[in-house]
DNA sequence: CTGTTAGCGCTTTCAT
DNA sequence: ATGAAAGCGCTAACAG
């Protein structure tokens, strides 16, 4: 019968219950030591009896071990993000960790704030991703706690903590040449938020695409976004007002992609048929647009497996690598060839 | 100066480093009591020098509070809920409560474990949805800590816990009306997943909504889905080779309506022009799908945003009412008047 | 194999 | 206003 305590049960109680002392109940539950089978099963009848739960905040007090991982992310809502959480969350399973997760909305502040949180719960492990941090404070935090940081370029290993970031100019290159493949000469690019590192990456491995097939880079058919989808909307028109021949656009990222998309379909201009369409991250949903985006994938749920990994090696005393998984276009059906 | 302390910094140490006893430093950290200016300021430095942070495992030992709310999500990797976790997140800020999140996979033995896990941490609350726990895991629960329950109708306020969910009969009901309205007559329903309450609710909504209009209610017009893209391309395609005038669909949530428009696309079928659309759930993403999605609108972040409030409340010691935000029905261009 | 003892870091009486 | 002491629930060290 399972029996809902009114008031907080202890070991001790269970101890009393079975008739042993509070070390062997913990023994017992803990499996730190043989003990008699016959006090075993009183124990744990004992325990289910009183409806009996271990204080987790007691036991980190005296094992120095708290069980959790603090996560700290940009943006709990968004579906990108929440696809490394997923990772994390895969990774961390039959382990005895459970994720902490704060919300650092996008702002350095609030993220100190939430790390801060997270060290006061003594998480034994930090994942960042997407901050605002500066380079400081991700090395002051790791050198407390073992951290991986997730798409930035910091230098952590010399503190034990580890850094992931994707292949953005490769992506980038990989899904102009696709378009140049295509037989499109000329092709504009929706930037990304000129904020961010990667904006500048994804831009970089446009202009080598280009390259690649002996085309020139002309900074007119690069219009500035901001990874947002009104901003796809808006970079379109005002690459289709250029009035140059243009037959493909990279896009620096799927949202971007679908608002270009969107500013197409109200013109009355038709994917692939009048102009071909590549996106980068392969968010969910990229798969169902229509048409289908051509898009760059970027593997976010494996990167925070692989985070999750890395931490629990490194909790368990090991010193693990990192490695970004590769980037790979997906080839759906945005993309035609020119006519 | 900021130090990063090589080894845990306790009061006590800050206490000796400020020249007064530890209970001066958590009276001061804590705002328990009067203290000397003079002493306040010393142990300010201490507390700064030394890189003190409180533990939280120690304090909630001996305060009975552990700051703590626990979240049970069945997908942590899903837009859909994640938007629910960002309300949550919101409701939270501000507050000395930080969320622990667990998935429980869709699966009762998982979501059991995930509660174990969460109350071991000693979760004061606890936010629960999407679940497949049944009434009585979830009344024995809420007799434990507080709990608001979402999407589920269970009774749980003689347990001062609540249950929220959306008015799903409503909402569909609404979806049937708006296509009626533009003049269709043969409407089809692709049904969500049957072993979920609100698929039926959904579908009762299709019923009363074509019975507003005084249209017949066909059973050949409504086909099994199961919630997820596949089953919309599928459903639709099944919705055609019926033979039948079908101007429209409604289709049990967004991401069928997807798929529907998925097989549209695919057969050269045009939406609205050739055929309606409705969806469900206003999914973030539809309204940038190509049409934009008319669809019913669930205010995910809403709900968690009041259940984050109905615990704060319960934790301050009221008893809050629960009360779901309604749905309402977003208007964009899936849907035509019949021709 | 098992019980007794001490103590993790903190807050909270209880004196002063 | 402040210090000393006790103790939250648990596990680890030490006897036996």
């Amino acid at each position: 019968m399972n029996v809902i305590p009114k008031r907080r049960v202890t070991v001790r109680q269970v101890a009393q219950v079975a008739g042993v002392s509070p070390a062997t109940v913990s023994r017992i539950l803990n499996g730190t030591a043989a003990v008699d089978a016959e006090k075993r099963r009183a124990v744990e009848q004992a325990v289910a009896l009183l409806g009996y739960r271990p204080n987790a905040a007691a036991r980190s007090l005296v094992t120095g071990s708290s069980g959790i991982v603090g996560v700290l992310t940009p943006d709990l809502a968004s579906p990108y993000y929440s696809d490394v959480l997923g990772g994390i969350e895969e990774g961390l399973e039959g382990s005895p960790y459970s994720p902490l997760i704060g919300s650092g909305h996008w702002n350095r502040r609030d993220e100190q704030r939430v790390l801060d949180v997270l060290l006061r719960h003594q998480a034994e492990g930090l994942i960042v991703f997407g901050s605002s941090l500066d380079e400081g404070d991700l090395r002051a935090v790791a050198g407390h706690v073992p951290t991986v940081v997730l798409g930035r370029r910091v230098h952590l290993t010399d503190l034990g903590g580890g850094a992931m970031s994707f292949d953005n100019v490769g992506g980038a290159r990989a899904a102009t040449r696709h378009l140049t493949q295509h037989g499109h000469r000329v092709i504009g690019h929706i930037m990304g938020d000129p904020a961010h590192e990667d904006a500048h990456e994804r831009l970089h491995g446009y202009r080598l695409g280009l390259e690649d097939a002996g085309l020139p880079f002309d900074p007119a058919l690069v219009v500035q976004g901001d990874y947002r989808v009104p901003s796809g909307v808006l970079g379109m028109g005002r690459l289709l007002d250029l009035g140059r021949p243009i037959t493909a656009v990279f896009c620096a990222n799927d949202q971007t992609a679908i608002g270009a998309r969107l500013a197409l379909y109200r013109r009355g201009l038709r994917v692939p048929d009048d102009l071909s369409l590549v996106g980068f991250d392969d968010q969910p949903g990229s798969a169902y647009t229509t048409p289908p985006l051509t898009s760059v994938r970027q593997p976010m749920r494996e990167a925070g497996l692989a985070m999750a990994r890395f931490l629990l090696a490194r909790l368990r005393g090991q010193s693990p690598d990192v490695s970004a998984p590769q980037t790979e276009l997906v080839v759906r059906e945005s993309v035609a060839r020119r006519r």
